[in-house]
DNA sequence: CGGGGAATAGGCATTTATGCCTATTTACAA
DNA sequence: TTGTAAATAGGCATAAATGCCTATTCCCCG
């Protein structure tokens, strides 16, 4: 019997692409659509699919969300993460979920089938460019085992800051607006530009909407 | 003979997928494909397809840019935009470049079909949530003729220099890239900040990513 | 032919941002 | 309890951006 797939991605086209791909394939079957986050919980928590495929980026629930939910409830589901960015955060957000395959989307096609097969079997599947770094990841955990990695992550304020510098607020119109000296704002940004190796407002601005700390 | 199509978008998973839909009618043959807009214009220089579909969010080149130069190549080519947002900026300025269908992802797979075909004969096709407010947008106009509403127009240059800028670029490197003056990359992007009553960079990037000028 | 937009280039003043420092308080963990 | 991170605040210097001007050249449209 086929491989049950569910497609979740909340442009059509794109499922529909998607699902004519796959449906070259005799031993995989799109079982199931959802155009956002919350349809694909809900499908979870009537079918049980072989493979949940999910995009990134859907409206009202995301597709990290959603996978969230999906695998709490059940720790067997299976989850491709379907992203068009090789964003460290989010891999190792989504990995962290308990997320089995990752691929991105300016991939070939054959890779998304390929992801199905293997994860089918119960094991990971990266695409290349991201399984790289991973793995270098790994050589660098190993190497220095003193110096911890510093991972990159933003506290609960410093993400407060650069959401209201993303959204277009000057340092001082921070400072203001969370009643805070102009010179605590600027430390905090300065803070995260140096943990994220930026040094311009405008990769600040990149880097917020990519991490979705805010939208456009 | 079949229709002839060069797909352009930089994810080559949505062009396989595209692919795969557009193989399944007979009468639509994909002869090219471009993962960037920089390539579709030469595509477009070597071949003469029927119809070109192409993404508007697009590193290099950005989608409607690329058209743009297709079209002033030959005003007899035709190209379907295929765009996530339903913007009416975009929509204008690709009505105003010559474009003749504007699909959004979000539609149905057999739309985009449907708007080969329909272009293909020489016709307009839009996606019906767009020419909904097309037509909204002409009966407003017959309605007030005094007040012509003032279009947001950025020149050619413009939004290349706007482009550099939401990339994460100084004044400076602008200048360099294009090897102009400082002063003069300067002059254009306060003449852009005040077309758009933009004061701040944050919004001049955020307006850029908005408008698929440039992607995260 | 004349007017106007687009692209070019510059001056000058002010505001913001960036980089590199120090320092204190609080709170939580080793 | 000792130290480490987070949040707070400041000084000082340089770089970049913003605002408001002028001016020239080119080219297209009426």
């Amino acid at each position: 019997m086929p491989i049950e797939v569910v497609l979740a991605d909340d442009h059509s086209i794109v499922r529909q692409g998607l699902g004519a791909i796959i449906s070259q394939e005799s031993d995989i079957k799109v079982v199931a659509e959802a155009s956002n986050g919350e349809e694909v919980v809900n499908i979870a928590k009537k079918l049980s699919p072989d493979i949940f495929i999910i995009d990134i980026t859907m409206p009202i629930l995301n597709g990290l969300e959603a996978s969230n939910r999906i695998i709490q409830l059940d720790q067997n589901n299976k989850i491709i993460i379907l992203s068009m960015h090789d964003n460290r955060a989010f891999i190792e957000k989504a990995l962290s979920f308990g997320i089995k395959g990752y691929v991105l989307k300016d991939s070939a096609a054959d890779e998304i089938i390929q992801a199905i097969r293997t994860v089918n079997k119960g094991e990971y599947f990266l695409s290349p460019k991201i399984s790289n770094f991973v793995i270098q990841d790994y050589i660098d955990r190993k190497g220095k085992k003193i110096s911890q990695r510093k991972i990159v992550a933003l506290t609960q304020r410093e993400r407060e800051i650069l959401q209201l510098v993303a959204e277009g607020h000057t340092n001082k119109e921070v400072a203001a607006h969370l009643k805070i000296s102009v010179k605590t704002a600027l430390a905090h940004r300065n803070n995260i530009m140096q943990k994220l190796s930026i040094h311009r407002q405008a990769d600040l601005i990149r880097y917020a909407l990519k991490e979705g700390i805010t939208t456009i």
